[in-house]
DNA sequence: ATAAATCCTATCGTTTTAGTAGATTAATAA
DNA sequence: TTATTAATCTACTAAAACGATAGGATTTAT
């Protein structure tokens, strides 16, 4: 399942995106349009903003607005930011690789055949989608 | 991320696919075998059972056996009974569906979008994958 | 100064996960 | 019939993750 964070992260990141401006947008505003719980929005737009996703401004006239355009922002960024390893087991993870220590030999297991297929594919399809391809 | 649920009930399942013969096969055997916690394993082969993936036979000279070809055991219907559904989220679901009660149009939101493709991905290689493919 | 906004830390209730324990039932072999 | 083997069922539990919430500190524009 995808966490709310990455959903409210995403449907954040789009709204922002639609903007035809880039000035500062105060979460308020993003959580009352988006129907998400402000505070808790509070920290996925921190953390979009920790990790380079977004910029921020304080104070008065402030809020979190785009650096990159829509169409430089990969979902393979976004998402392992936001929900983590894109693959379902570490074994097969590029940036999250762990061993299994239950398994003696990854090159047998079923487990690890099927999840790197399963990888591959939603890889794909991150690498290709842009924020602007989902205006 | 993949449940331990999923992942042992896989390399159960694979376990038995692998035998030549089709004879009961005790749940200590497959939880040594595989480094699986047997008391845990008898709850996910239980509900393969109860789903109809597996049959089971008691007493002595019992255990868990395939019913079906591994050729004939989808990927889909496994996936769908141990992981549940396979959609990120409830409203990109075909067997699970369910509304977002925060998403006004679930045409114009970003997350139904990108889920849907991902979902898809995911369906095509499921359903294209059996037990057999997994040896 | 004041209002508006981000930033930061801590806490919290609920649910899910991954198991464990123990008793019961059924089949088989002796 | 009795002992053994193995699945079945019910209940419980510890730990982690999730989805927030609370409250204050800091920064900026007017």
């Amino acid at each position: 399942m995808l966490s709310k964070k990455t959903k409210y992260g995403l449907k954040a990141l789009t709204y922002l995106a639609k903007k035809e401006d880039r000035n500062p947008v105060p979460i308020g505003e993003i959580a009352q349009q988006n129907n998400i719980s402000q505070k808790f929005l509070e920290s996925i737009l921190l953390l979009l903003r920790r990790t380079g996703v977004l910029a921020s401004k304080k104070g008065k006239g402030g809020g979190y607005y785009l650096i990159k355009e829509p169409s430089e922002i990969l979902m393979t960024d976004v998402i392992r930011v936001l929900e983590g390893p894109i693959a379902m087991v570490p074994c097969v993870s590029l940036n999250f690789y762990e061993k299994c220590d239950d398994c003696p030999d990854e090159g047998t297991c079923s487990v690890h055949k099927l999840m790197l297929k399963v990888r591959d594919s939603a890889l794909e399809i991150y690498r290709n989608t842009t924020l602007s391809n989902l205006i």
